[in-house]
DNA sequence: TTGTACGCGTTATCAC
DNA sequence: GTGATAACGCGTACAA
């Protein structure tokens, strides 16, 4: 085993200062030619790398990025994950990745640890009990600090720092404006309660598209859940006692679950009824019969809000100042709606 | 902004020294206790925390680990990160993400730049060009730096060091006796080339179920694709030109994909024909019909990882003696097969 | 009971 | 052209 080599064990074999291998190293104008090649053949030799915590150290740059997600097991985050690896690896630097699991505790506890010097700045989607909370104190110290901060798709208005989400109203609006615009009367919705900001705007959304076509809400067929995880009885219940045309869920789980059940009663997809769902997953693409989602671009928004947070790293002169990046969502048709 | 308080602020401000502020800070019995509730209160009130770089520095421990996998957009490895999350969490560790996206090269930049100081040891499944290559001093070289790493299911046996797997040929094997079982006589396999560890395995599992019912391998029954990616086209030619009763697959996706395939065709499930998948995510719970698959656990894998890889770094006494810890899979059994 | 000095590995400044 | 010194923030052995 031969442990990592450093400038003082360089400095020693040659017997020169650790300075002197420093400069030489960095190939400076002050050292002799001699020396420098010395030091580097030697440096080369036994693999010589400056070590990064001494270096984060120094510079108070850790070169990692911090990103606070309520889960992972879920397409859509793994797409933001893809994204922001993607540019934060580009710029050099590391993901740090805690979950949250949706809960408060866990998001404060990691905010925690990893705001004592681990890293340069957040990337973070609220967690469900955030949200349901509405305490984002944790959020507000670490700004507070002056470390950057960018929240993805689960945000909220009281944090002041930069923001990347996708226009959810829009998306619920498309693909409502959809359906009606296929002769669909009777559309449900499927979401969870208003505390999660995006299930909020995409009622939003879908309230606007009908009210728009003067086509009357009727509350009975709007089913909230009590979260994004499923809830197979709730959903059961409410095609018993609901007769639609055509459904908008807020996630690909919902949907996928709720066409089987259709599918059970011998309806016909999407002959007598339509499916539209979001996220762009999986699911959606092998889903019988394929899924019509919104696409979230959820790499995207993870590339965006990494650009977001190194530019902030990198220019700590220009506080304040915010930003909310707006993506558009895209209807992605499969065979879940008429073509 | 109130930047992060150290040590020496606090000394200042009390007017004592650094040294009497460290140990007051710890409880230390040297300090009197006027001394220590002052600078208990002050640090408080400033919630000062001390630096994690700075202690990482001086105990050479980032507590952080390095997880380097190959993707992170699929059910499997997200599922790993989970349990390495879980467990690493709980004993006071932060998991740095890198992904290979399935390259070598990628995968050798970030285990360069994770192995000069930022992390305590590496968990890492294999990016399938690795694997094709069979290149693998990337690895070599920080064991023998005495950096502690655990191999997790895309493994060789080239490296020495631990690992934890699931026993694929048992569960490849599992699965066909399954469908052999329920008298299925033209089992065909759709996998990947062989220098994919598991699917290897996979496929000697496959062979041994056959030829210990005495059934007659068909070379022509097995489809081995050129990596995990789907190859929509080549699955389909092999269904036109194969008459199977039975299918074994070496992920979800491939097996969802076949699925529709023959139900265009008109082919009933699980009458006519029966499938068997590997992974037990969400794809294969909610399709239709819902799949039967060999889990693979990965959550739990994720845990024995993370638990063997800290056991090491905290205990660096006692090096080699490496072990491999074999998981067993487990049959899911949906409606994919006949009950 | 408190403070000084040193070291972790690196870099930058200044002196020789 | 080279080297000594200080500094980043912390902890600790040793001195006062």
């Amino acid at each position: 085993m031969k442990a990592k080599i450093t400038l003082k064990d360089i400095a020693r074999e040659l017997e020169v200062s650790i300075s002197t291998v420093s400069k030489a190293l960095k190939n400076s104008e002050e050292i002799s030619r001699d020396t420098k090649e010395k030091v580097q053949a030697f440096a080369k030799l036994y693999n010589y790398k400056p070590n990064n915590i001494a270096i984060s150290l120094k510079n108070k740059r850790t070169k990692n990025i911090g990103v606070v997600i309520p889960a992972i097991v879920h397409h859509f985050f793994t797409t933001v994950i893809r994204g922001i690896e993607k540019h934060a690896n580009a710029k050099g630097y590391n993901v740090i990745v805690c979950l949250s699991e949706e809960s408060f505790d866990r998001e404060v506890i990691n905010m925690e640890m990893l705001a004592n010097g681990s890293i340069d700045g957040f990337i973070m989607s609220l967690s469900s009990e955030t949200q349901r909370k509405g305490d984002y104190n944790h959020l507000k110290e670490v700004t507070e600090q002056g470390i950057p901060l960018v929240l993805v798709d689960r945000v909220t208005n009281e944090v002041d720092c930069d923001k990347v989400i996708i226009d959810d109203e829009l998306g619920a609006y498309m693909a409502t404006k959809k359906l009606i615009g296929q002769g669909r009367k009777k559309i449900a919705l499927i979401t969870t309660d208003d505390y999660l900001s995006v299930s909020k705007a995409r009622t939003g959304g879908y309230r606007k598209a009908l009210l728009e076509s003067n086509m009357e809400i009727d509350e009975k067929r709007i089913l909230k859940l009590s979260s994004m995880e499923m809830d197979e009885k709730s959903i059961e219940d409410f095609f018993n006692k609901n007769s639609v045309d055509a459904v908008l869920c807020v996630n690909e789980i919902f949907t996928v679950y709720s066409m089987r059940l259709i599918q059970k009663k011998g309806i016909r997809i999407p002959d007598d009824i339509s499916f539209i769902g979001f996220t762009d997953g999986l699911l959606s693409k092998y889903a019988n019969p394929s899924l019509t989602v919104v696409a979230q671009h959820g790499e995207k928004m993870g590339e965006i809000a990494a650009q977001m947070l190194i530019d902030r790293v990198e220019n700590e002169n220009d506080e304040g100042n915010y930003q909310t990046k707006i993506l558009e969502p895209t209807l992605v048709v499969r065979d879940s709606t008429i073509n």
